[in-house]
This record gives C-alpha cells, structure tokens and sequence, in this order.
DNA sequence: TGTACATCAGTGAACGCGCGTTCACTGATGTAC
DNA sequence: TGTACATCAGTGAACGCGCGTTCACTGATGTAC
C-alpha cells in the first residue's frame, strides 16, 4: 500500500528471543521507536501498536519493557540525547588543544549537522512534553527533562568559548552568558531551517560560522 | 472534574445565531481552538469535538465553516499571525525614525514577549505541519506555510537594521543576513526559554538586548 | 395584515477506526534431580 | 542420560474510549405574495 520505508509494517514476524537475550527486544523497541518518531515527525504516530507492528511482536509485549506509552517516548528521547553528545564528545575530542577555535566551530558544526540529519529526532529531544494531571486536560511544558544531558552538551560549548578566552581568540568575559547565547542561536538556526525551508537562507555553514564568530566574541 | 478554566466544557448551551450572522460562529471557532491550544500546547487535543463542547455546540456544526480538521488548524494558524504582526506593526509604529536604534530593541522585545506570553501559541505558528499523504504515515514539514506572513514580519526587522547602518549606528553590511541572524536566535531563545525553565537563563531583558547588538552588529 | 414557504443555523444518532491497556493463555527454553 | 518442571518471552482476544465524519433531520427566522 505505502510506498515509503519505514511506516509500512514489517513483512515477516519476528523470531524469539533466546531465554536471557529478552532485553534485546528493548533495545529493538527504541530504535523502531526511533525510526518511527524520525520518519513521522510526530510523537503521536509513535504508538504501542504501531511500534509493535513494524517490530512483528504483538502490542502487549511492550509492556514487558516499559509501563506505558509516555516510558517509551522517554526512553526515545534519552537514547536520542546519548547519540547527540556522542557526536559532540567524539566532534571535539579530535582536535588539539591548540586549536580551540577550531574546536568551538567543530563543535557547532556538529551540533548543527546533527539538527539537519535527524530534524524530527531533534525537535522532539528539545520539544516540550505536555504533562497533564490525571483526568485534567491542561498541558504545561514539563522541562527540566534530561537537565543533566543538556548541561553537558551545554558545557562542551562554555570550555570552547572559556579556552578561546584564554588563549586570546575571543574577547569574551563572560563564557557562560555567551555559550547561552550561541546556544539559542544554534537551536533557532536549526529549527527554523527544516520549518521554513522556502525562506532564502544564507549558506548554511557560512551562517553557524558567523553565528558563533558574533557570539562567541571570536577575534577577526 | 478538572479546575482548570478552559478544558473544562462551557457549562450553558450557546444560543443560536439570527440569520446572517452564521460567521459569528466561525469566528467563535477560531477563538475556542486558539484558547484550547494555548492552554494545552498540543494541537492533537484540538480535536473537533472538543471545540465544539467549549463553544456549546454539536461537533458536526464546524462542518458548515471548515471542510475538515486541518482547515480549523490552518485558520488558528492564520490567525495567530495575524495578532503577531499587528504588535510588531504597533510595537515599532510608535517609535520616531531618528531612534532606530530603540526601535529595533523595541521590535525585538515586542517578538519576544509575544513568544512569552503566549508560548503554545507561538510554537504551533512555527511548527512544523506534517502533512501526510492519504493512506500513508509518513509525514515531511510542509514548510512555506505562510511564508508570506513571516516575510512581511522578517521585513521588519530587516528594516530596522537597514535604518541603524543608514545612521551610522550599525557597522552591518549586509542587513538582509544579519536580520536573518537576529530572527534565528530571537527564534531559538523564546522556545528554549519556555522548553528548558530550570536552565539558570541570565535576565531576559538583558539577553535579548545583548542579542540585537552583536548580531545587529550595532556600535557600542 | 396574514400566511405559505424557502433558507439559515444548526442538531442527534450513528458509523468505523485506531488507540492504550487488561487478561488469561502458550509454547519453547533451560534447569534440578 | 532422562524427565518433570519452573520460567521466560511472548500471544490473541477483548474492553472501553474519543475521534473524524456522514446523514437525515428540525425549528426558528425572515420573505414573497
């Protein structure tokens, strides 16, 4: 019927997991979830059913592996944070400390690249749940989700800026404020390129590059 | 049930409109499924039956102003443009040409505060659409959706750059990619503020100020 | 002034759907003796 | 080496729900004569 990759369901059914190995199902339901919520771009397509169904399991066996919907769709967005400052960790850890410029736009870049190759992985990491009260039906942003993995991104960003500073690159004095703003930047940049994409957009790497020569107070 | 003001349905049943006046109830529509996505940040709970119950109506009475679901979200959306431009068209007609500088930040502060008063609202005007095609689950941003709208709120703000350098008060160059600087990370700070509230963000006031002089490149 | 009638602004019941979740179950896999 | 048995990794049917949408309808409002 459907043509594309990923929503039409999985031909054949899956094999069993070995006795010991049942967790090798968790890991499958993340991903499928994963791919799901990427090809989709909504986190409502990302159902029981429909990740059971693209598995070949029946829906009920989730429940093994999670208490419900909403533990998946974290367990989607944790996974998503490991994979994103993966990248950072591995971007950075390449290049000498000599070269903190080179460094910092690395950084960004990467940052970046990540936000363009996965766009609904990523609207959905920085998203805001909706927690709503049982039997209210008001949503606030829930926030404060995964602090801790965003303030160590965060933090790849400030000792870029901070090791910029001391080696006389940047006329930054104030790290953490700047690295804030570099930081909204880059988000805006990322999220406002996949959503309106008939916009004239100045060259992509050109523009990250400018953003964080501006912001990070880089030296010409 | 729930104590909240809008989720809970309107209590009395709305009374009829007197011939020709059948648009009051579009408009009624508009307003309702406004309210409701502004204060549940979810435009799935903006479900036709639930506008309906708010308003006083049966569901099927949409049915005579909207072809369909997606038409009520097109006009929330139309709508929701429609007040941004007005405060910025206010915000910014007040100011006198000799202080573009102050206009400027003024603009500025005015997209900011509409992104903070009201942050559902604003993310669904920038959100991406998926659109799927019948039958099938998967769904790209539809993207260019009122890019006419935003142009004309872009022009704004590319204007007001325009006005700095043409007064000496900005060393920009080129207005056209700063502007596009300034909107991104005007963009990227409203919806990380209101997305990430524990992160130790500096005062908002002075953050968007120190936005609009590096990236508006303005003289010190 | 009275009245038949068109039309406007809706209503109420019903449909089929996919969803989250529950429940009792099953059958292969490994283990104790 | 054989076998009873516990447990692991799931299954299949069923529930109740809210949803978008359809359909035939209704009753007040205005208008033509």
């Amino acid at each position: 019927v459907s043509t594309s990759p990923l929503p039409s369901p999985a031909p054949a059914r899956r094999s069993r997991n070995r006795r010991g190995e049942g967790d090798r199902l968790r890991a499958d339901i993340v991903a499928t979830a994963t791919e799901l919520l990427e090809a989709t771009g909504s986190p409502e397509a990302v159902t029981l059913r429909a990740v059971a169904r693209h598995i070949g399991i029946a829906a009920p066996s989730i429940y093994a592996h999670f208490p419900d919907r909403d533990a998946m769709h974290e367990a989607v967005r944790d996974a998503g944070f490991v994979d994103l400052i993966d990248q950072l960790d591995a971007a950075t850890a390449g290049t000498p400390e000599s070269e903190p410029v080179r460094s910092l736009h690395l950084g960004c870049r990467t940052y970046l690249r990540f936000a363009e190759d996965r766009p609904n992985l990523y609207r959905f990491l920085f998203g805001p749940e909706v927690k709503a009260g049982p039997g209210t039906a008001d949503g606030q942003p829930a926030g404060g989700h995964d602090l801790e993995s965003g303030l160590r991104a965060f933090q790849i960003l400030v000792d870029g800026i901070t090791a910029c500073a001391d080696q006389g690159r940047s006329a930054s004095t104030e790290p953490w404020t700047d690295a804030t703003n570099l930081w909204v930047a880059l988000h805006g940049l990322a999220l406002l390129h996949d959503c309106v994409p008939l916009f004239p957009w100045p060259e992509r790497g050109e523009q990250v590059d400018q953003l964080v020569r501006s912001l990070g107070r880089l030296q010409p």
